[in-house]
DNA sequence: TTATAAATGAAAATGATTATCATTAACAAT
DNA sequence: ATTGTTAATGATAATCATTTTCATTTATAA
């Protein structure tokens, strides 16, 4: 399935261009299985595009993140991690992270019965403590069984 | 109320030693009302204790945090920030946290329903996924007033 | 009181991320 | 197709939180 088409027309909306490093991380993220990091995508493009440099997968990071095509995690070990979200309601899902290798697992169960909490918990938030919420992440943290 | 004959006796149980930097590290955390960072303790304890080390406050975190004494938070800005656990179910809350300044605000809204949810996501996880898990946390990333 | 192993603090090291800036390239208008 | 404007890039240096190292101090068990 390609986005591609998608992605392009946001892009231009927001008035930022298509670009062949924009191009191979987007196609990156939508190929990988699990969730990435600024140097996970440099590793893994660097033998089919070396010249690309490490603050351009950074800033095209932000850039995917602010415009909504990515999520951003954060616990675990000190890095940052990222996913491409789908949108689609059936993919919605939480995770699951190894404390001591960052290791995030995407799981699906009870999400659907998370859903309605979290719809009144974050309605009755955002008014009694003046926040424009944006997001919510449920986590899990534990070890997984290859790092015990 | 003074938890402290409790982690003294915790810390005898684990070897570790009951010093100056960890009491008053302690201390603080059991005065504070929001989370701390340790660039906040040690700003903090500096006046009364200007021989304290920030290497002595990461440390003195990371052991708190080994014992469950302290629960450490890390999305929001880059930096992670703490709050003494206290073992009081009627205390258990969740966070809404800023993105844009890092403030954490607690919250007790739903806690009692999320809290069967919980526990059986849980269950579910670590067998599905062979996971040891140690905690959970459920935030809300958005942007506060005073960023606005 | 003493021996020993843990804890400390200063300084340097690390690792992720961000800022700077000169150069390159996308693309809207011609 | 050409061009001008401006965003994007990449190399380098800077920043910022956190860790490591190591020589010194100190808590505490014996």
């Amino acid at each position: 399935m390609h986005a591609r088409h998608q992605w392009h027309r946001q892009f231009r909306a927001n008035a930022c261009r298509w670009t062949a490093p924009r191009e191979s991380i987007l196609d990156l993220l939508g190929r990988a299985k699990g969730h990435l990091s600024a140097k996970d995508i440099y590793a893994a493009l660097y033998p089919s595009f070396p010249g690309l440099g490490l603050t351009t997968v950074y800033r095209t990071l932000e850039l995917l993140h602010r415009l909504g095509i990515v999520q951003k995690v954060t616990s675990g070990d000190g890095q940052g991690r990222y996913e491409l979200r789908s949108g689609q309601a059936k993919d919605h899902h939480h995770h699951l992270i190894c404390t001591r290798c960052g290791r995030i697992v995407n799981y699906r169960d009870f999400v659907e019965e998370e859903l309605e909490l979290v719809r009144k918990t974050e309605e009755a938030l955002a008014k009694k403590y003046d926040f424009v919420i944006q997001d919510h992440s449920i986590e899990f943290l534990g070890i997984c069984g290859t790092c015990r």
